[in-house]
DNA sequence: GGTATACTATTGCGTACGCAAGCAAATGTA
DNA sequence: TACATTTGCTTGCGTACGCAATAGTATACC
């Protein structure tokens, strides 16, 4: 059998080890992060919270406390779509931007320097893909 | 930067989607699984806690709580160590292993089906494979 | 032997999350 | 227009987990 669960060992392995630098230094769990790496990369800096769910892989309610704190630190704020009234965007703040700005730089090279210690930059590539194929379809 | 996180979400949209049937149909959760299946491989079908939970990528405390319910269902049992006092082996138990062959046969097959939807023969084994050496090492 | 250090396991507490229930707004159907 | 269904979001509750503190045991060094 596929050692699929291996998945699971692994991410939480390196969750925790770049877990702690990035809350330390910056203040940001991993899913604050990408959270607002989302909104960032989204048009006006903004999402439905339903699709930053499924971005994220979160169900609607973790979305909700996801952003409750991050609207309480003043990073996301909420912000009314004028022709669906049940839509609640969650809009990147400049504070927002900046703290995400701060954080990356760090953050993507810690994440780099980790894997480069284990696999060739080809073997990344590879990962990258198969991964991409997994999770894309998936969440289809 | 590597969309390492992908490795969550993909992670979780399967486990989500593997979980309930194993949980309805033989009442085990992903981790009561592992654990049985990594104390039916072992030695003398025991593994010290802490063993186990370097295993299962969990700490001390969840190892504790993981078996607290397997023992309340009768599927491990606790043992000591004539020579190290301090150590409590988890044991599995016949009631234990025959829960894991009734859900193992299934949930084996889940797992393929499910990935084999998505990928190839060949891309499963690549998968495996560079999933085993991040998990692997990571472990170290 | 006696003390310091390391290891194994448990417990209390806090956090993140999913599920189910509920509400409000939109859409489809008569 | 009236009613049913769907969609977006929030809240209450339960679960799984990590961390820190603790206790008991083993090992190392004097």
């Amino acid at each position: 059998m596929l050692a699929w669960t291996r998945l699971l060992r692994a991410y939480s392995a390196t969750a925790r080890c770049l877990s702690p630098a990035l809350l330390e230094e910056h203040g940001l769990t991993l899913n604050d992060y990408e959270a607002l790496k989302l909104l960032a990369d989204a048009e006006g800096r903004r999402m439905r919270r339903v699709d930053l769910a499924a971005a994220l892989s979160l169900s609607a309610s973790g979305v909700t406390r996801l952003l409750e704190g991050l609207e309480e630190d003043g990073l996301v704020e909420r912000a009314t779509c004028p022709h669906d009234r049940r839509v609640a965007y969650a809009q990147l703040t400049d504070e927002g931007a900046a703290r995400l700005r701060a954080a990356s730089c760090g953050h993507a090279a810690s994440i780099r320097d980790l894997l480069e210690e284990l696999l060739t930059e080809a073997e990344l590539e590879e990962l990258a893909g198969l991964l991409g194929k997994v999770a894309g379809d998936e969440a289809v």
